[in-house]
DNA sequence: TCCTAAGCGAGACGGTACGTCTTGTCTTCCA
DNA sequence: TGGAAGACAAGACGTACCGTCTCGCTTAGGA
C-alpha cells in the first residue's frame, strides 16, 4: 500500500527491472532467466534488486499486475447479459493491444503463478459481479473456474498462432464456444 | 521401445523412484522436490538417478505415460458422434479411480510439463480420430484446443474439490460445458 | 594535525564514535564490527561516519592515539639507565589506571594495526633517547623490536589475566624478564 | 584423527589450495585473498573449497599445521638444561630451511588465529615438558608467555629483516635476550 | 559352476545461481 | 549550508542443487 510517492530512483529502478524482464522473457522462458540476467540487462547492481523484490517471481508479479485489473474488467462483462459478441470483441481488441506484453507473461510457462493468479481474480471477480447465471445443473464455482480457464486458453492460443483472425471474429467464436455454454439460456 | 525386459533391477529402480515421486509430490509441489530428496525416499544412490532420467521432469512423463494414454483414448470419443454423457461419465469414472495418481499429477503446478504433455497428446488424438468437426466458423484446430484444455480444467477442479459430484452428474456437466458447444449441432 | 578547534558538532560526533567502538569492542572482537553498527549505536548516520574517518581502523587509532603517546613515553625510560624497578612499576600502574580501554584495544586480535603501529613508535622513540646502550653482539634495532614486543606482551598478559600480581611486582618481573637483558650490563 | 588414508582426489585438491595459499599469501596480504582467487589459483571448483574448509583461516591453519609442531618442538628444548646455543641455532636454522613458507604464515597480519595457535602451543609445550624452571618470582605460565611471545618476534623480525645474521649468531642472541633471562640462574 | 559384464552405492568434483552482507559513494531532503 | 537518511554499485560470502565422473562391490545370467 505505497501511497506517498516513492523516491524517484525507486521508480527508475524498478521500471528499469521490467523492462529487462520483458526484453528477456520475450527471449527465453522465464523460468531460465537469472537474477544476474535481470540486473545486467536493467543496468543496475545485482544485491539491489533484492532490495525491490524477495525473487524474480514477485518483479513478474508486479509487472502483471495491471494488466490482470485490466483483463479481469473486461472478462467481468462476459458474466452479464446482452451484447455478448461487443464484449468478446472488446476483449480481443484488448490483447491485440497489448499483444507484447500478454505474450510474454501468458507463455510464462503455462500456469506457474501468472496463470493462477489471473485465474483466481477473473473468478473472484465473475463471482462477485452477481449476474453470473450458469445453467441448470451446474454449479457457479465450477462454472466460474470453466470460464476463466477457458478465455485465457483461447487468447494464448490466438496469442501464439499469430492471431490469424481478427478480433470481431475471435469474439463470436469465444462467444460460441465458451461463453454462452456459461450461461443460463 | 525397450524390446528386451529389463533387468530385474532396473524395474526395482525405476518402480521405486516412481514411488517416491508420488510420495513426495503430494506433499509439496514437484517443482520444490529436489533428487536428493527423490533418491532418498526412494533408498537408491544419488548418480543412479542419472543412469535413468537426465533429470527429475523426465521421470515425471515416464510415470505419466500410462496416464496420458488412458486419458488422451477416453477423451478421443468426445470428439465424436452419440452418447456423449456415457463417454463423459467413462472419463469421470476413469478419473474417480486413478484419483490418487492425478491428483499428484495434474497438480503439478497447472501447466509446465505436464499438462503440456497431455495437452498436446489429447488434440492429436482428437484431429486424427477423423471424426472431429467443430461448428461452422470455429477452426479445426483452435476448438481441438479448446477441448483439450477444457476437459483438464474440469478434472483437475473436481479432484481439487473432492470430487463433490458423483460421475454421471460430471459427465452431464462436461457434456453441456465443453462437448457439445465444440459439435457442429 | 587539528589544531583549530573544530566544530563542537564534529566533536560530538566524534566522541560518540569512539564511544561507541570501545563499548562494543568488549563485547566482540574490533574485527567483527561494522560500521554500521558502530553508526547505530553511536545514534549517527551511516553516511556520517565516512566523513570523519575513512574506515574503522582509522577510528580506532583515533581512539588509540592517547594512549599510543602515553605507553611510548612511559616505555622510553627503560632504555635509560637507574631506578628500572620504579619505572617498571610506573608502567604497570598506568596500565591499572586504565585497564578498561587498554583491555580493548590490546585485545584487538593480537596484531593488527594497534599493535604494528604501538610497536613502531615505542620503537622509534627507544632509537631516539640516544641512551639505549643494548649488550654487545646485539644489533640495536633487534633490541628495540625485542623491547617493545615483549613489553606489550607482558601487559597484554597481565590484563588478560585479571592482574593477579600488583603493580610493584610486574614491575620487577618487568625489570627482570625484558628491560635488564636488553641492556649492556 | 584422520587415520585412514584419505582419496587420492582428496590430497591433490588440498594440495593444490595449500600451494595457492603460499604463492597468493606472498603476493598479498593474507586477509585480502578471497576464496574465488584461492580456488582460480588451485584450479579447482568454487564450491569444492568448501568441501574441505569452512573458511580460508581454516585452511590457513591446515597448512600451518605441520610447522607448528614443528616449531613448538625446536622450542621446547629451549626449556630445558644447557647447549642452549645450540637448541638456539637449530631453531633458527630451521627457519632458515623454511624461510618461504614461514615467512608467509607469520606475515599473516602479525597476529590473528596463526599467532595465538602458535602461541598456544609453543606455551602448552614448555609447561609441559616438567624441566621449565622460572627463575624466583616469576610465574611459570607468565614466563612460557613470555618465551614463545619473544621467541616469535625474533624468527619474525629475523626474516623480515632478509636474515642478517647467521643461525649461529642469532642463536647466542636468542639465548641471551629470551631464553636465559627465564631461566632460574 | 564359474566369470564377466551390468547395475549400483558412495561420494568427490566443476559449475552455477541464490540471497545475504558489508563497504564506500552519491544524492536528496531537511533544519 | 551542512548533516541525516538511505538508495545504490560492487563484489565476497557460504549454501544449495545439478549433472558428471570415478571407484569398487555385488549380482545377475550366459558360458
Amino acid at each position: 500500500m505505497e501511497v506517498q510517492p516513492l523516491d524517484r530512483r525507486v521508480q527508475r529502478t524498478r521500471a528499469a527491472l521490467a523492462q529487462a524482464l520483458l526484453e528477456l522473457a520475450s527471449e527465453r522462458p522465464f523460468a531460465d532467466l537469472t537474477v544476474r540476467e535481470l540486473t545486467d540487462r536493467a543496468d543496475i547492481g545485482y544485491a539491489t534488486f533484492f532490495r525491490h523484490y524477495p525473487n524474480k517471481e514477485a518483479l513478474l508479479l508486479d509487472v502483471l499486475s495491471g494488466i490482470v485489473d485490466d483483463l479481469t474488467t473486461l472478462l467481468e462483462p462476459m458474466a452479464d447479459a446482452g451484447r455478448l459478441d461487443d464484449a468478446g470483441r472488446e476483449l480481443f481488441e484488448y490483447v491485440a493491444a497489448h499483444a507484447a506484453r500478454l505474450r510474454v507473461l501468458l507463455a510464462v510457462e503455462h500456469g506457474s503463478a501468472v496463470e493462477h493468479a489471473l485465474r483466481a481474480a477473473v473468478r473472484a471477480r465473475v463471482l462477485a459481479s452477481g449476474t453470473f447465471r450458469p445453467p441448470e445443473g451446474v454449479p457457479e464455482d465450477l462454472a466460474a473456474h470453466h470460464l476463466s480457464v477457458s478465455s485465457l486458453a483461447l487468447v494464448t492460443w490466438w496469442l501464439e498462432h499469430q492471431m490469424p483472425y481478427d478480433a470481431r471474429q475471435m469474439g463470436a467464436i469465444y462467444a460460441r464456444l465458451v461463453v454462452r455454454p456459461t450461461r443460463d439460456r
